[in-house]
DNA sequence: CGTGATGTAATTTTT
DNA sequence: TTACATCACG
């Protein structure tokens, strides 16, 4: 017997409170009942997962007498550890006192704050963001004399990153390092650790490798954990990359209580290491493992669950599964067809308008999912056209914003005076005539001597070294900081930011630095509350300070933990950051080849599956009505792209949808739409042919632009089209408005990559490869090293034969390259 | 040291 | 479109 509205967010009912396995399937069931060794529970999309985790946690304690003090649930997001510890309340009755809850990197964080001092670390180190180790990674570089030109920073940090989520010390690193890349890498490696320990900081990665590396270089600290934490709860497992894994097999491997949780099918963060074997081969690291299946879907139609399994079906490699519908049927899935983004966008709030005037809905019901941040955009702008309320996960984080990441580097630096990154930050803001030049002088002084930057600024030697003005402006500073350091263990986070707004006068910079400075001012009023909500909502922890805890929720929070669950407004967000979440209507924006699937994906089957498998999340985000639209033109970075509608959707059984087109779509009468559903192959010609053609090269003289082409009402097809007969396969030939129909029983768009031919095709028919000779307007004659990606977006490495220039990384549909002439 | 102008490259997903 | 780096100038 099922619950007369299931919804996995939903509470349990007034029954279940009573009861907790009624209404419960024989599945969940058994999931709930399970007590010890491990278990993989395969839970498909809306089965009630979080349902079963939090029943099961609430039996261990109720019915088995364990100590909530014995349970450690990880879980993907804060958000989600928040609700799964209301719900347990709400079952017991009681709060689980003692029980861990949270994500990974929370969950690393606090092992490491208990035992910092092995790894180098004192327990107020600073968790490091993005933007702190690029920073740190760029100066190492700057140590080694590698420039910034040859190797970008971020692929460094990229691949010290992927190598620690591996678990590949630096060393090993260096060894394994064969090709210059690699190799360059693994001389910044080795030194990133020694430089996070000067600055008694930590990266994102950090938080997961060191607590493995302290449980695997000290028995008796594994040996106490693995005593606390009886059992282990694993949510969202097919998202765990290798030190997560290693790190519950540590901890889990006494007693073997592991309870993971997932579905292989909503595997999207391969990119961050996530390794699907994990769920994959669960039984092998667990033998005598429980399996169970959560297959009946309690939170969507069939209509869109039909949809969703036979999307994922294409995908190999699964350990396979088929969601059961539990609700009656609803409306048809539709698939829109608009003419540009901003149609695209005007059509969904239209719909929107349309759906909450006639069905009683509000907004909160709706969702609006894309692959890239970038799309939200016109998204908003329609909706602010309507000036309809939205909440934007993601994108531009609250504390991303200049001013908050100002103050917040005080804080921290405030917190650790050993943060450099902090103090490089925020020592010239407001500007105080302290320029690069000294900070530069004291970085120097702090190398030479092994301290902090807030130390060796209090050396007389580096401020004799500096000018008189500079010299009182930097004392005035290290004075600000050493008062509010003296203030900081008596006062709340809150008070603690309003004297340092105010010794600072931070307001009266912010009126300096522009005319925005009241939504700015507005900005910080926010963060100020935030600090004293932290305050009570914690209440401290042992041994911590607020300001220890207040800065590390702050880094650690994701853009789904500040969403406001009781705010009405529409909801945008990317597929990514949906995943977990639910919503009655639902829309998928901008299902184009080269955008979803994104261009890179065709190069790798397996990227391209982890696209496909986004998608599932998507798909099986909406309860009641989903929406699936696509545009034919899209602006990308200020210029207008063609577009064809997604392989995704190639092959797909017509009866699955309810087509339509947007009004502009169907007035504008182009032939791309005639492709939908059964000729997906109208459009492929359309790929050689976008707006880049000023890129392209040998004939422009002869031939007209892509805008003036497009200024000639989208006739974009090859009117030149001799010149493509060398591309076989593809219908380059054909005439736009003669549709060339695809079987539908090749929905392998897998296979198909954008360009129909294996090497790169550029401007209007030119291909390029490797070992090929090009010539750049500015750089000269060069040789093409490497090749990445397709489209107007795929990357080139030439090396040109100027020294001086040597080897530059550039996109092939920006660059001015043309074939050198001998 | 700070600034404004200029050019250049890049645009995936996130704890 | 926009972020960023670099450079010349005040």
């Amino acid at each position: 017997m099922q619950p007369s509205h299931p919804s996995t967010s939903a509470a349990p009912m007034g029954a279940a409170a009573r009861d907790p396995l009624a209404g419960l399937n024989p599945a969940q069931r058994e999931a709930v009942l399970h007590f010890e060794g491990p278990a993989l529970v395969l839970a498909g999309a809306g089965s009630g997962k979080t349902r079963v985790l939090t029943t099961r946690i609430a039996r261990l304690v109720e019915h088995h007498r364990v100590d909530p003090m014995q349970i450690l649930a990880v879980t993907f997001t804060n958000k989600a550890a928040g609700e799964m510890r209301e719900r347990i309340t709400r079952l017991l009755g009681y709060e689980p006192k003692g029980m861990w809850a949270g994500t990974f990197h929370a969950i690393g964080a606090r092992l490491l704050r208990a035992h910092a001092h092995l790894m180098g670390r004192t327990p107020n180190f600073t968790i490091y963001d993005e933007d702190d180790a690029l920073n740190t990674v760029k100066r190492v570089m700057e140590k080694h004399g590698i420039q910034p030109k040859e190797v970008a920073p971020k692929s460094i940090l990229s691949a010290i990153s992927d190598a620690k989520n591996a678990l590949v010390s630096p060393r090993e690193y260096g060894e394994l390092a064969m090709d210059p890349f690699t190799k360059t890498v693994a001389k910044v490696y080795p030194d990133l650790e020694p430089a996070l320990r000067q600055a008694n900081a930590v990266t994102f990665d950090d938080l997961l490798t060191l607590p493995v590396e302290i449980l695997r270089a000290h028995p008796h600290v594994l040996a106490g954990y693995q005593h606390r934490f009886r059992f282990l709860l694993v949510d969202e497992y097919q998202d765990t990359n290798h030190v997560q894994f290693e790190f519950v097999r540590l901890l889990g491997g006494q007693t073997g209580n592991v309870m993971v949780v997932g579905d292989d099918d909503q595997s999207i963060y391969g990119w961050r290491g996530a390794d699907i074997r994990n769920i994959l081969d669960f039984e092998k690291t667990w033998p005598g493992a429980a399996v169970v299946r959560l297959e009946e879907n309690y939170r969507s139609t069939p209509n869109v669950l039909e949809l969703a399994n036979v999307v994922i079906a294409e995908n190999a490699g699964r350990r396979g599964k088929t969601l059961r519908a539990t609700r009656p049927a609803g409306e048809r899935v539709s698939l829109v067809g608009a003419l540009d983004d901003r149609d695209e966008a005007d059509f969904v709030v239209d719909e929107i308008a349309a759906r909450r005037a006639g069905e009683n809905r509000v907004l909160r019901h709706f969702a609006i999912l894309y692959r890239t941040n970038a799309q939200s955009r016109s998204l908003e702008e329609a909706l602010r056209r309507r000036a309809y309320p939205y909440r934007l996960v993601g994108s531009v984080r609250f504390y991303d914003r200049r001013e908050i990441r100002d103050l917040m580097a005080y804080l921290k630096l405030i917190a650790n005076p050993a943060d450099g990154e902090a103090f490089r930050r925020v020592v010239n803001v407001p500007k105080r005539g302290i320029g690069d030049t000294s900070v530069d002088q004291i970085a120097a002084r702090a190398g030479a001597m092994g301290i902090p930057l807030l130390e060796a600024a209090r050396s007389a030697e580096v401020r004799e070294s500096l000018r008189p003005a500079a010299r009182t402006a930097l004392a005035e500073f290290v004075n600000v900081i050493d008062k509010l350091r003296a203030a900081a263990p008596n006062v709340g986070v809150d008070e603690l930011l309003r004297e340092l707004v105010d010794a600072i006068k931070y307001g009266d910079h912010l009126k300096a630095e522009g005319p925005d400075w009241q939504e700015r001012g507005e900005n910080v009023r926010s963060l100020i509350d935030g600090a004293a909500e932290t305050v009570i909502e914690d209440g401290g922890e042992v041994g911590l300070t607020p300001l220890d805890h207040f800065l590390q929720k702050a880094t650690l929070v994701a853009g789904v933990d500040a969403l406001d669950p009781n705010a009405d407004a529409v909801t945008l967000m990317t597929m990514h950051n949906a995943k977990g979440l639910e919503f009655p209507v639902v829309f998928i924006t901008g299902l184009e080849d080269g955008l979803f699937p994104l261009a890179r994906a065709y190069d790798d089957p397996k990227q391209l599956e982890e696209e496909r498998r986004l998608f599932y999340v998507g798909i099986t985000r909406a309860e009641e009505k989903l929406y699936i639209t696509h545009a034919e033109q899209r602006l990308r970075n200020g210029e207008k792209m063609q577009s064809r509608p997604s392989g995704f959707l190639d092959g797909l059984a017509p009866g699955l949808f309810d087509k339509k087109l947007t009004l502009k779509a169907r007035s504008s009468g182009r032939a791309f739409m005639s492709g939908l559903g059964g000729g997906g192959g109208s459009g492929r010609g359309e790929r050689g042919d976008r707006s880049w053609g000023s890129s392209s090269w040998g004939s422009r003289s002869e031939r007209s632009t892509g805008n003036d082409r497009a200024a000639r009402g989208g006739q974009t097809g090859f009117e030149g089209g001799d010149d493509f007969s060398w591309i076989d396969n593809k219908p380059s030939n054909r005439r736009p408005g003669t549709p060339v129909n695809l079987p539908t029983s090749m929905p392998a768009s897998m296979k198909r990559r954008p360009g129909g031919v294996p090497e790169q095709e550029v401007g209007e028919g030119v291909a390029l490869g490797k070992g090929m000779r090009v010539r750049h307007e500015k750089f000269g004659t060069g040789t093409i090293a490497e090749l990445a990606g397709s489209g107007p977006d795929a990357k080139v490495r030439i090396d040109f034969d100027d020294e001086e220039i040597g080897r530059k990384t550039l996109v092939v549909g920006k660059a001015k390259l043309e074939p050198e002439i001998e």
